[in-house]
DNA sequence: AAATCGTTTGCGTATTTAGCCAAATACGCT
DNA sequence: AGCGTATTTGGCTAAATACGCAAACGATTT
């Protein structure tokens, strides 16, 4: 295993890593509806606000989402929707049947 | 945000949270061309044989791998491909764009 | 320039995860 | 039964992560 291999696989963990948690995937949900400032995720939630910001600067590291300041406030939005599209699989694995419901959710 | 969607989020995030270290992730590539044993799965990682083990049990808690004893070793598979058509988003992600290289990705 | 609103950061604590070594278990063979 | 190979588990330590509170920061308003 050369070291570019090892640097692309931490690289790709890294992005699943900041995936790994109920509530950053809460966030991710409700970015799927479009930009919202943190004020407003705070509400889809249920954490303390700093929390949520360190949630937020996790997903940000690893270009899961970008931020632009406006005004007194700071909207976050998903950078790569296609994180959307990954659902039908991981669903398929909870369900233990690993075969997504909706085959459009493959290839 | 009620008890069901708490529980579906958390389920979500094991499986990224399972994906969320390289080695597993080294795992995960090799058993995409096929069954293999613990032995040769320890040749693909670089780590202890002892901490394969443990990561094999990881992916397959959530449901990702399932295993199947044949005399004296076990052989692991992916239970559901579609993990490895994560991959042309989370690249994008890496490299900043949100676009997937291969359309066929997404979707 | 003081007060306020929205957001981030410093810090302490609690929990989880990763890793190795050594011991245990499981299997097949003689 | 005893041996060798393959895999898992126990026990420990080190490192990473998660969390809330309080303080700091930046922009806006008064």
């Amino acid at each position: 295993m050369d070291d570019d291999h090892k640097e692309l696989l931490e690289a790709r963990a890294n992005v699943f890593k900041a995936l790994g948690h109920p509530s950053r995937l809460a966030i991710v949900d409700a970015l799927a509806g479009g930009e919202r400032c943190v004020c407003e995720l705070n509400e889809s939630v249920d954490a303390d606000l700093s929390t949520v910001s360190r949630h937020l600067a996790v997903l940000k590291n690893v270009g899961i989402l970008s931020s632009e300041k406006c005004g007194n406030q700071v909207f976050y939005k998903l950078e790569c929707p296609c994180v959307a599209s990954f659902y039908g699989c991981v669903e398929s694995v909870i369900r233990g049947t690993g075969q997504p419901l909706e085959l459009e959710n493959l290839q």
